[in-house]
DNA sequence: GTCTATATAGGGATAGAC
DNA sequence: GTCTATCCCTATATAGAC
């Protein structure tokens, strides 16, 4: 692998592991067993590293945002598509646990990130509004636009919400289904009884 | 009032307006035209501010959380207590924005936080359950924990969420009042045509 | 209680040799 | 592409005079 690409593995790493404010540009050389000279002939700086990470990031949840179909015409096509979701989320967490900050310092970013999370929103709401067609959710079109909105912000501050909750012991997998599946109880009074069913096995396979 | 008192008052406006991160104890020393070392006369380090001011904020909240009584047996209970909540939040907002980072810096504060955290969702649940049994609410147990965990987790992360989807110029009031109402959107649909009512008048009273 | 002066340390970033 | 050396700046924190 180039260095150029080292760098953003291995401050992706650090960042996710210490916390982006505690990594420095000296770390992540050190980590590399390169200079920091080095690091700065192939980056500008520190935030020019974090807006490359975060390009991928910006690549991959995109991909899972516009193919919203839903297939199994069950509740079985919201787990898969929280799982995805989730999945990039805890891939890139440092960018969730410093969000603000973030955002604040790098323009671009804001901006970006703030239509990703307009688009989390659209596309829980069509994946929403497809289950309405097929009669498997049951709700009106306000409670299925807030709940569209819900999963979005839910989504997105599930694993802060865990860190502040839990224990630190507690099994980083664990957290997350356990995230999902507190969605997906959001969604459960609006189900017929089958499709309640198939929430409860979803839960006794893999809570 | 007392220098020690102002350097709270201080630092507490200055965090909320800048940041936290972008904050040091120069910056409050000079704003409030004292010296950097009378500043630590008074406090050991910048953390201690933080704690000192977190113990306030600790206060606050738990005096809102241990007087969960439903006065008028109506939605306007659940109103009034989300009301006080989300005030609480804007004054000690620093402490939101950058949740994490500083549970991680403060072991203290995290201990502190986290148990507020449970606090909130017991006492939205307990709210809950008295308006259940009031059959203000029609839902059953299982949905009920789950509204109150949601409640928790959108009353701690609205502030951030709003930061990153709405636009800068957008009227802070405005925000909370929106995010208010976004809670009481969860809880509507298991509420019968009267208390519905009722929320879209205040609706129209606040938003 | 308050000030001035300063020690210490660390991070971001660059210059210039190889 | 990579390294060494270094500069600049800023933040935390302390010592000692007043």
């Amino acid at each position: 692998m180039k260095t150029k690409d080292r760098v953003i593995v291995t401050a992706l790493r650090l960042f996710n592991e210490e916390g982006e404010p505690n990594v420095t540009t000296n770390h992540i050389a050190d980590e590399m067993d390169i200079s920091p000279g080095n690091l700065y002939y192939h980056y500008k700086n520190k935030d020019d590293i974090i807006w490359q990470i975060f390009l991928q990031y910006e690549a991959k949840i995109k991909s899972i945002l516009v193919t919203p179909t839903v297939e199994s015409a069950s509740m079985k096509d919201m787990w898969l598509f929280l799982n995805l979701i989730f999945e990039v989320v805890v891939e890139y967490r440092f960018l969730y646990r410093n969000l603000i900050q973030l955002m604040n310092r790098i323009a671009f970013l804001k901006r970006h990130f703030r239509h990703i999370l307009a688009l989390k929103s659209q596309t829980a709401l069509e994946i929403l509004q497809q289950l309405k067609g097929l009669d498997v959710v049951n709700a009106d079109a306000v409670t299925i636009g807030n709940l569209a909105d819900q999963i979005a912000l839910t989504s997105t501050f599930w694993l802060n919400y865990s860190i502040a909750i839990f224990d630190d012991g507690f099994d980083e997998q664990k957290k997350l289904s356990h995230g999902i599946f507190h969605i997906l109880q959001m969604i459960a009074p609006f189900l017929d009884q089958k499709q309640k069913k198939m929430l409860q096995e979803l839960a006794r396979q893999f809570l």
